[in-house]
DNA sequence: CGGGAGATTGACTGATCTCAACCCGGGTGG
DNA sequence: CCACCCGGGTTGAGATCAGTCAATCTCCCG
């Protein structure tokens, strides 16, 4: 029951004094969720914001034709539906979990007084916030003008900087080649198909869900980053 | 140079008390701007926010070939460089003038005291740049998986609830077919063609690039929004 | 062992891009 | 006054990237 350490050290909430950190703990406890569940989905009410204590959850859009593109994937640290608690509209996104997760429950009025009672912690969410909307617009001019093959080597990259390899180099999360194809923007076949061809241009090794990123700097090249 | 009613009414600085807007309006004044002149480019250092009290602004990144991708178009009211502001990263958008125009420059200093001193102002801050951030998304749904001619229908609707038209449902904004275009996330020539086809199908009226919208509830049904 | 989800592959289609030619109107300089 | 130029705007033809459809395969699980 020690969030305290963590939320303070790697969150928006570091740098909290006391009092304020209480205000947070008041009568609050951390959720677990696992695998496939939905924290909440488009159209629901957000009654305040979701800390990733632990877990990888993705944020996503479904669009007319039922396609979802995934906006992002939030991990420990991150906070899902400040947007919405924000603006207090209904969420845009849905979230879903893709890996068992634990989440902070902060209710939205706490984060508003603490807004407006704390300049630093407002300044924190200001850069958030300003942080997503760098790289929205980046992955919005990519998916404009980017063929697939070099979104899906970039969204490789990205992964590599987000989640981090192990000593052989193998991405340390677990996609399923649907949700790659959701992230990149395009069909799951598309995917399937480009991943063997950079497999055989020995820019990758696949096993099943292990991607093994073997020649980075060429991935690199290709995505034209 | 009575801004203070403008930006007391119409953009986030409604609300702020007198000593606040002194702060704002010292030793300050607007700047004019002519139509294709450049306020910041991409890898600009921003010293501010730029308030738009006249004219229309194109934000956009221009992409790794060359093409641009416009993310917003900015009116009277809106602020730009508030990103880069906040963050004190480097612009990673270029601003140009599609109308000419009357900017009002406030440094970032001033901001960043009020976001600490001001509550009220931070939230609305933070509540412009969360609705950024669902227009972002939306877009790059849209993008991701809409058809062309789609998301041409849909900016024509969006232009239409933004810049209004006049009695004869003439669009108020003059955009060539390139800047069209690279709203929409296309080629010069798809435009062309969609719009003759928008003709034909007697959706639209067009004459050099005044565009009278005709039939919006079937521009809407075919943006499928 | 049957069922189901996810992964793969092939064939086909078609939306969209690119390239290239041409048009049009306004402005400029000789 | 006219030829020329230049920035858009149009149009056509051809090339192709990438999406859809459908069949098959491979695990994994109960």
């Amino acid at each position: 029951m020690n969030y305290i350490d963590f939320l303070q050290k790697e969150t928006i909430f570091k740098h909290l004094e006391r009092k304020d950190i209480d205000l947070i703990f008041f009568d609050n406890d951390s959720k677990k969720y696992k695998r496939g569940q939905t924290i909440y989905g488009e159209g629901d009410k957000i009654k305040g914001f979701y800390c990733i204590l632990k877990g990888i959850i993705k944020v996503f859009k479904t669009g007319f034709d039922g396609k979802d593109q995934i906006i992002r994937l939030a991990k420990p640290g991150d906070i899902i539906g400040f947007r919405s608690t924000i603006t207090g509209e209904l969420a845009c996104t849905t979230t879903k979990v893709l890996e068992d997760s634990e989440l902070f429950f902060i209710p939205g009025d706490v984060v508003k007084k603490l807004v407006k009672t704390n300049g630093d912690f407002a300044m924190n969410l200001l850069e958030m916030a300003c942080n997503e909307l760098r790289e929205a617009n980046n992955f919005l001019t990519d998916i404009a003008q980017k063929t697939v093959k070099e979104r899906l080597a970039e969204v490789l990259i990205q992964l590599k900087r987000s989640f981090n390899t192990d000593k052989e180099n193998v991405l340390q999360i677990s996609l399923t080649r649907e949700d790659l194809a959701n992230m990149v923007g395009t069909a799951t076949e598309s995917v399937i198909r480009l991943l063997s061809e950079f497999k055989n241009d020995g820019l990758i090794e696949l096993s099943g869900r292990r991607i093994k990123i073997v020649d980075e700097p060429m991935l690199v090249k290709l995505s034209n980053m």
